[in-house]
Parts: C-alpha cells; sequence; structure tokens
DNA sequence: ACCGTCATGTAATCGGTTACATGATTCT
DNA sequence: AGAATCATGTAACCGATTACATGACGGT
C-alpha cells in the first residue's frame, strides 16, 4: 500500500541520477548533482539520503547494502522506477512556466538601491559564466544531448544577468 | 518572546507589498502578487493569510479588524517592519545565486525529446514575453524604479526563453 | 596513534502547498 | 430568492532545510 507516494521534481532528480550511474550512493548522486544539475537545481545533501528510501518504498528504487566498512547503501532502478522515468520525459507539463526566483531581484523590485549591490551580483554572474564557458570548451557535445542543451540555456542566461547587473552598475537603467 | 522569528523571501514580499499600499487585506495582497511580483515568485493566497499573521507575532505588522461585514484584518507596517524591510534592503547578499528551476529544463537535462515541448515551451514563454511588453508601454517608467527595472529583467530573460525553446523546436541544437 | 577530512546518516522543525470550507456580495 | 462569484480563512500533511552527530579512512 506504498502506491500513493507523490513524485516530485528532487524525485525525479535522484531518479534520473541514478539511471544515469546505473547504481549510486548517496554521496555519489551528491558529487554527481555538485556536477551537473545543481548549476540549475540545487539539493541540500541530507535530502539525498532521504528521498531515494522514499523511492524505495515506493518500489521505484531498489536498496541495497554493503555488509561491513561504510555500510554504504546502493540504489539501482526497479522497472517501475524506469517507466516513472520515462513517463516523465513525455508528460506534456505544458504551461508550468518557471519563475525567476532570484532574491536579488526582488529586492530590487522593492526599492532596494542597485549601486549597493549590483555589481557584487555582476561578479558572481560573470564567475558563474565563466565556468559555463570553461565546461563548454571541455565538453565537446558528444555524449547525450540533454546536459548539453541545458549548459546552452545556463549560458545564455548567465550572460544576461551579467548584462542586466553590469547596466545597473553603471547606472544606467 | 517571539525575537526569533526567521523573515523568508515571502515575509519580505509581504512587508513589501504592505508597505506600498500602506494597509492592505490579504485579499489586496493577494491581486498585488498578481499583479506584480508575482511574475517572478509566485505566492499561494493562503500565505498571504497566515504570513502576516506571523509578521504580527513578530512585530512586525499591526492588525486592525472591521468589526462587521467581511470583518477583513487590515495589515500596517509597525516601525519595527519599516526598520526590517529597510536593513533587507541594504544586506549584502552576495554569494546567493539563483538557480533557473525550471521543470523543463530539467526534463531536458535528463533526456527528455525536445520535440514533443519545445514547441509549447517557445508559445507560453512568448505569451509571457508579450505580456511583459504590453506592461513595459503601458509603464512609462515614472513611479518608482524598482518595479520597472524587474520587469527590464523580466523581458530579457522571456526573449532568452523563447529563442531557446525557438532553436530546439527547430530541431537545431 | 592521532587527526583531519571524507562519508553517512538522523532528528527536529517549519514553511509551503493542497485541499477543504464558509460567509458576504452581486447579479439575474 | 437563488446562483454564481468574490473574499476569507482553516486544517493537515509533508517535503525541504537546518542542525546535529558519528564512524571510516588516509596520511603523518
Amino acid at each position: 500500500m506504498q502506491e500513493t507516494l507523490t513524485l516530485t521534481t528532487t524525485s525525479y532528480i535522484v531518479l534520473g541520477l541514478v539511471e544515469h550511474s546505473g547504481r549510486a550512493t548517496p554521496y555519489e548522486l551528491k558529487q554527481l548533482v555538485a556536477a551537473s544539475v545543481g548549476n540549475f537545481w540545487s539539493i541540500p545533501h541530507s535530502q539525498l539520503y532521504t528521498e531515494p528510501e522514499r523511492l524505495v518504498g515506493g518500489g521505484f528504487l531498489d536498496r541495497e547494502q554493503e555488509p561491513g566498512g561504510r555500510r554504504r547503501k546502493r540504489y539501482a532502478l526497479t522497472d517501475s522506477g524506469r517507466a516513472a522515468l520515462a513517463r516523465w520525459r513525455v508528460e506534456p507539463d505544458a504551461a508550468e512556466l518557471p519563475k525567476l526566483r532570484d532574491p536579488a531581484l526582488l529586492r530590487l523590485f522593492f526599492g532596494a538601491d542597485p549601486t549597493t549591490f549590483a555589481a557584487g551580483q555582476r561578479d558572481a554572474h560573470a564567475e558563474k559564466l565563466a565556468a559555463y564557458e570553461r565546461q563548454a570548451t571541455e565538453d565537446p557535445g558528444d555524449g547525450p544531448r540533454g546536459p548539453w542543451r541545458a549548459l546552452r540555456a545556463g549560458l545564455a542566461h548567465e550572460r544576461e544577468w551579467v548584462r542586466f547587473w553590469e547596466e545597473l552598475a553603471r547606472g544606467e537603467g
């Protein structure tokens, strides 16, 4: 009777990463998140311990534990998990537009003076942009297209943010 | 003993909107959110009833209730609330970069086929973009700068999204 | 052996979301 | 007067965040 477990975005990230690595421990998931999807969707590490358990409870993952040493738990997709992931990939999803959800933008909206933080925002975004650009030159785009496409989106938006904050930092706008 | 109440982003949105209108009911806040900040940060209406109560508990808002009729509760800033808002406006905030947090992008990342939903995304963003553009022509930018600046950011990013999804919809990338 | 960091979790809290529910106005 | 919508809330659940805590491993 565990049918009524709702799959959240976090769930799909876990499922997707487990699929990618075939079999993974929470710590490995943490590394994967940091190196990839964490760029545009963050998850605290504790969730990477509890969420797989939830998914085991729902029958989407199998768990297997080391007998000794660190007694790591390794998770792998079940058929049900694979199916859920496949279904998610083709869901319509249409209407749900993302919100920018940027705390700095919110401050700006409510009248904060840009001269006090626009430059900081610009620099932070510029740094992120540089990291993306490094990543883009390293990755020739031979692997799966998904991460590459997402990276393209990240690049474009970071460029936009740099432009935006730079303009404000210069006192324009 | 209510000193230890943490002010979340939601808190500041409420404080900011109450400041803007001088005195507001939850329903009015709901209208305000929908018309302005809701474009890039959403809040369910129930939060606009509970959050002001929290803020009253923390001494940031005053409450005043109509004796008859709908018995509306109207909230206004206290000095403490005004101070909190002022402090928030100049906080460093530096490091915290926003995540894109777009469900569609996440699907793309995890290998969903763009041909099934890129066009839908493009259209949805195009519609949003059009709404922003209407808003931009209406607002000559005479009022406070904050909302105008935020709108500029929204415009830029929506344009970017349209470009991005359009490219994918055309089978490029 | 010791110590720092790597790795792995647990506990508690709480905001946010969803769903439910009811009274006040307005319209026909 | 009845229906539809506007307006105002409450209740319950639960995922997400924060904080705490401990054991394993590698290097010196």
